[in-house]
RNA sequence: GGGGUGAUAGCUCAAUGGUAGAGCAGAAGCCUUUUAAGCUUUUGGUUCUGGGUUCGAAUCCCAGUCGCCCCA
């Protein structure tokens, strides 16, 4: 005999594969089957003209997420990429046989369906089903209808469960998409290439931070995971792509939080002949197109403070050292020259509360202040400009003054949303400043970019944008790990699969 | 890395150190326009893992695993 045991009422699993088995032993396997899907949820109930039911077919598909179940009828609903669309079955209209295989139908199941639309008497377009097709069986059961999938470790190991039973993360996340497709938009529309560039590198520049190391085994070399696009795309500035951009992954091996994963997706653009000017029209171009196609508004709430965000109108800019005097009561800007400058700069930020460490550059102990006391202030659309040149070692030093850097740091919502340079391209002070650099931060030198820049590198202006925090921002999200489908977790069993 | 907190039925959650319960889902039955559909009956537990304390542990202690929060 098997080792079935004979009452299996109570494990879901057994039940549903033996309603697998029992449709194969009569002939049919649903997952030989297909089916056709004419239209989208959405679309298909569009297509119902007031007081006129059964007038349009349509032919839907999806899973199977709702059942009322009333003897000789009923309404179930299935999800597909639009939303949910009821379904209505009567026994009269699909026969008998039909009818009575729908009602071993379980939760989770995929069907493909075909009928005309009606309006139900509580108002619902629905589809009168005359044929249906089950291609895909469910063997394991939906999270609870109600409450969803509440388990945050499940939410993220198993987002198709979340994706099907929590419409929010469903929602939230297809906003990330719509996001990334209007600012390619925007950008197509200027006439900028999109390009890809190597994830793997000999030296991970661009920015500082650690990089993770990985091994290839035919070279018999170590590589990099990328820790910024910046330098490949610089390169393409040279060889006379006049704008590019690309939207890529890329790889930090450092502290995970809300507001970090190991790796994240920077949008980064480059437009010759323009400056950091230039890139505050373009990432206003791009807010004015997500506000209109995405968004559907030019306010947004700010999910932490609950005030209104507005990116219509001119956007507030403001001098670095001005916020940070302002942080301070005092013109601690003043001293930037002088030798009590650190000195001042750690009381001031001790009286913030701050805590200084001893080895901190002075640059470093202000930014402290504008990172921890200014930008969490800065709710609004806020262009901070005229940074400390150490602060980016790849932007143009400032005519009037030496020690700062035409940029520009955007922040929104409390968060830096997106940086943007004149770009340098003198290889002489590129090479001093990454020499600087290189020193303190056990980060190797990019000598090839540098042998780029000697061939000529056009004047230009060039922004990142943190594609995970800007999508926060724009859904109210609480954590970087809602807006990205598959956050970076530690390996571990989603827990299916030690039922067998 | 440090501190806090959590893990109980497929899911959402209960349970003074003393027989582990409910809702949904599942099973059986009724119901041909339902909206978390309704009604009747009912199955289902290695209480994360491993130790310890105790006459007795889901509960207390220790260690570990994984998640979440705060900090670095």
């Amino acid at each position: 005999m098997s080792d079935i045991p004979a009452d299996i009422s109570h494990d879901q699993y057994a039940v549903r594969l033996k309603k697998l088995q029992d449709m194969r032993a009569a002939g049919f396997d649903p997952f030989r089957a297909s089916t056709a899907q004419t239209h989208f949820s959405a679309d298909a109930m569009k297509l119902h003209t007031e007081g006129q039911d059964n007038a349009v077919a349509v032919k839907v598909a999806g899973r199977l997420v709702v059942i009322r179940d009333m003897g000789k009828s009923q309404f179930v609903k299935i999800l597909d990429q639009q939303g949910q669309i009821q379904l209505y079955l009567k026994k009269d209209v699909v026969g008998e046989e039909a009818y009575v295989a729908f009602k071993k139908l379980d939760l989770g199941d995929i069907i493909g369906a075909e009928g005309t639309l009606f309006k139900t008497k509580t108002g619902e377009i629905t589809v009168r089903v005359e044929k249906y097709t089950l291609v895909a069986k469910a063997l394991r059961p939906l999270p609870e209808k109600w409450h969803g999938l509440t388990d945050m470790e499940q939410v993220y190991r198993q987002r198709y469960l979340d994706l099907i039973v929590n419409e929010e993360s469903r929602a939230r996340l297809m906003m990330r998409s719509r996001i990334v497709t209007s600012i390619r938009a925007t950008l197509a529309n200027r006439q900028f290439l999109e390009v890809e560039t190597p994830v793997l590198e000999g030296v991970a520049g661009g920015a500082a931070a650690r990089p993770f190391v990985t091994h290839h085994n035919a070279l018999g070399t170590d590589f990099y995971l990328r820790i910024a696009l910046e330098l490949r795309l610089k390169r393409l500035l040279v060889g006379g792509y006049d704008r590019v951009y690309e939207i890529g992954r890329i790889f930090r091996n450092e502290g995970v939080s809300r507001k970090h994963n190991p790796e994240f997706t920077m949008l980064e653009v480059y437009q010759a002949y323009s400056d950091f000017r230039g890139m505050m029209d373009l990432i206003k171009a791009i807010f004015t197109d997500l506000c209109r196609d995405v968004i559907g508004s030019f306010e947004i709430k700010h999910a932490a403070s609950g005030q209104l965000i507005n990116f219509a109108g001119d956007w507030r800019e403001a001098r670095y050292f001005d916020l940070i005097d302002e942080a301070v009561g005092f013109k601690l800007s003043a001293l930037r020259s002088t030798p009590d400058y650190a000195a001042k700069a750690t009381g001031a930020a001790q009286q913030l509360g701050l805590e200084i460490h001893a080895g901190w550059q002075p640059f470093e102990i202000v930014n402290e202040i504008f990172s921890k006391k200014i930008e969490p202030t800065l709710i609004q659309p806020t262009f901070v400009t005229h940074l400390p040149k150490e602060l980016c070692p790849l932007a143009k030093l400032n005519q009037q003054d030496a020690g700062l850097i035409d940029v520009f740091e955007l922040c929104i919502g409390g968060m830096e949303v997106a940086p943007a340079y004149s770009e340098q391209n003198d290889p002489f002070v590129q090479r001093e400043m990454f020499e600087a650099q290189v020193g303190e931060d056990q980060q190797k030198m990019d000598t090839d970019f540098l042998l780029a820049l000697e061939h000529g590198m056009p004047p230009a202006g060039g922004m990142g944008v943190g594609i995970d925090r800007l999508c926060i921002l724009l859904t109210g999200a609480e954590s970087i790990r809602d807006v990205i489908l598959f956050p970076s977790l530690r390996p571990g069993s989603a827990g299916a699969g030690d039922k067998q």
